[in-house]
DNA sequence: TTCAGGATGTACT
DNA sequence: GTACATCCTGAAC
C-alpha cells in the first residue's frame, strides 16, 4: 500500500474526486486500532465559484478555515446537530475545494466500526444494516469514530489518511448531480457526485 | 422496497 | 426563528 503524496491532492478537485473511488481511507482511533474503508462515493465541491461550496464567494469563517488549507487535509463539520462530514481538501493553500466522501465498504476493523454504528459486532448485525452501513456521509463518519476532533488533520501524517490499494479494483464510473444542495441554484445541475457502478 | 416524521447543535438572518 | 452537503425507525405497499 502506498500513502497518497500531497501532489495528488493539489490537483483539480473534479479528477481527484474521481480518482479517489476505490482508494483505502485508513483511520488509527484513539486506541490504536486501524479502521479501513474503500471509498465508493465522492463528491466535488470546487471552491470560491461554486454556490453549493461552504467558500462560495470566499466565504472565510471559523468553519470554513480548513477549507482553505493545502491539498490533502480534512474537513469534518457538524450537520443537522448529529452527524459529521468528512472532507478532502483539494488544490493548493488558499484555494478553498475539497471533495465529501459519501460512502464506502468496510475492509479493515468491520468490529470496531460495527459497534461505532450500532454498538455490536459485525456478525450481530441483520441483512439491512450490513448492506447499508457506510453508504452515506453521515454514517461514513460514525462508523470510523470522526469527530470536530480530526478537523484539519493532514492527510500525509499518521492518524487519518488514504492508500492506494495494491491490486485497484476495477469498476466503472457513475456520475450525478450532487445530493442534498437544492438551494445552490445553478450548481444544483453540476455532474460532481461520483460512484462505483453496482 | 419505499416513505414520512422526528431527532438534534450551530451559524446565520 | 430558520436552514442545514443526514439518518433511523416503523408502517405501508
Amino acid at each position: 500500500m502506498e500513502k497518497l503524496s500531497r501532489e495528488f491532492y493539489l490537483r483539480d478537485t473534479v479528477t481527484v474526486a474521481r480518482e479517489l473511488l476505490g482508494m483505502r481511507l485508513v483511520f488509527i482511533d484513539g486506541q490504536d486500532n486501524r479502521l479501513a474503508v474503500e471509498i465508493n462515493e465522492t463528491e466535488a465541491y470546487t471552491g470560491v465559484s461554486d454556490k453549493a461550496c461552504h467558500a462560495y464567494g470566499d466565504k472565510r469563517t471559523a468553519r470554513t478555515e480548513a477549507l482553505y488549507l493545502a491539498g490533502g487535509h480534512a474537513y469534518i463539520y457538524f450537520i443537522y446537530g448529529m452527524y459529521y462530514m468528512l472532507n478532502v481538501v483539494t488544490e493548493p493553500e488558499g484555494s478553498p475545494c475539497a471533495v465529501l466522501l459519501r460512502g464506502a465498504i468496510p475492509a479493515e476493523g468491520h468490529d470496531m466500526i460495527a459497534r461505532n454504528r450500532f454498538g455490536i459486532n459485525y456478525a450481530s448485525l441483520d441483512a439491512r444494516r450490513k448492506k447499508s452501513l457506510l453508504d452515506g456521509p453521515g454514517k461514513l463518519c460514525s462508523g470510523l469514530g470522526l469527530t470536530k476532533e480530526q478537523n484539519k488533520l493532514d492527510l500525509l501524517g499518521d492518524r487519518l489518511f488514504i492508500e492506494r490499494p495494491d491490486m485497484s479494483p476495477s469498476f466503472a464510473i457513475g456520475v450525478s448531480k450532487r445530493i442534498g444542495i437544492d438551494y445552490a441554484e445553478e450548481a444544483v445541475h453540476y455532474p460532481y457526485r461520483f460512484f462505483q457502478q453496482r
